[in-house]
DNA sequence: GCATAATAGATGTATATACACTTAACTGCG
DNA sequence: CGCAGTTAAGTGTATATACATCTATTATGC
């Protein structure tokens, strides 16, 4: 028998441990969880908080625009803003050219963000000192240049 | 007017741009896409490659072994489990204890999981030379470690 | 000006995610 | 034994994600 230590009775190498995007995903789900707690008195999950802060910053964009500026699929936009447009927190409105839809934060939205912002930068902080700030700077730039790279690599639709 | 370069009409600091639960968000949503459309002529998305990769480490766990295995909750691994066994990829019986589901690769699943190995293999490879092996490691361990902290910060069900 | 192409967005469908709650089965204690 | 409490898993519901396709509107070429 030669030495094949590392051979296990399955795949080689180990999947789970050394998928970049299994880690990813798993990275994502429980770092939602502990956003989408600390932000409950908010009424707002995380990803919602996301996008009114996006939008507060991007003004009145076009679905379009937002999707891209977000990184996001356009219909998953369109639906991520389904449960923010029935709450009244956001309006979506024809634009000049009636094809694009013009989406805007509105009053209740600002309010729901200034309400909801103490919370998440709460969250963030804890994040970063328990990671501590250069180690995170470092996984904000990896995510960063993976999201550049990959987008370079191959063509998605958005 | 005072010097306020920085405050923006908006919120500060930028939410989006700064935000660690967005950045891993969007990362994922990406890297996702990447793996899928890599993985495409395997019939398997990557989610479900690597629910089979982990059975064929863990054998024939129970739900909730499986779940803790993946840091998945369990409801999400139920239903992340339907597609697989809807194709016969794998298989849920009730152990020992009536209560318990044991859930085992089937030998369909074995050679769906083995045929999908090399695309993920490139897939995965393409990712680690354009991120280089040392950044690629360094987001790997920030991505762990954020996994670890968080599940020592709070309670989550799973 | 009109037919065709291109573009913006929505909808159908399927998977992924998780909380609240339910159901079924086991454990322990009297 | 028998019941209370615990545990494993599934279901109801809602959000998140994206591909394929459809609809409506604008741009283009003649």
């Amino acid at each position: 028998m030669h030495a094949q230590e590392s051979q296990s009775n399955s795949l080689n190498p180990n999947v789970p441990a050394s998928c970049t995007c299994f880690s990813l995903r798993k990275a994502t789900r429980v770092i939602t969880q502990f956003f989408d707690e600390r932000l409950q008195s908010s009424g707002l999950l995380v990803n919602q908080f996301t996008l009114l802060a996006a939008l507060s910053q991007a003004g009145s964009p076009t679905m379009k625009a937002l999707a891209q500026i977000l990184v996001m699929d356009r219909t998953t936009l369109t639906r991520n803003l389904k449960p923010l447009q029935r709450q009244g927190l956001i309006a979506i409105e024809p634009g000049q050219d009636q094809r694009e839809r013009i989406v805007t934060l509105t009053a209740a939205g600002q309010s729901a963000l200034v309400q909801a912002f103490p919370l998440w930068k709460a969250a963030q902080q804890q994040v970063v000192e328990r990671l501590g700030t250069e180690q995170w700077q470092m996984l904000l730039f990896g995510l960063a240049n993976t999201v550049s790279l990959v987008r370079e690599t191959v063509v998605l639709r958005n």
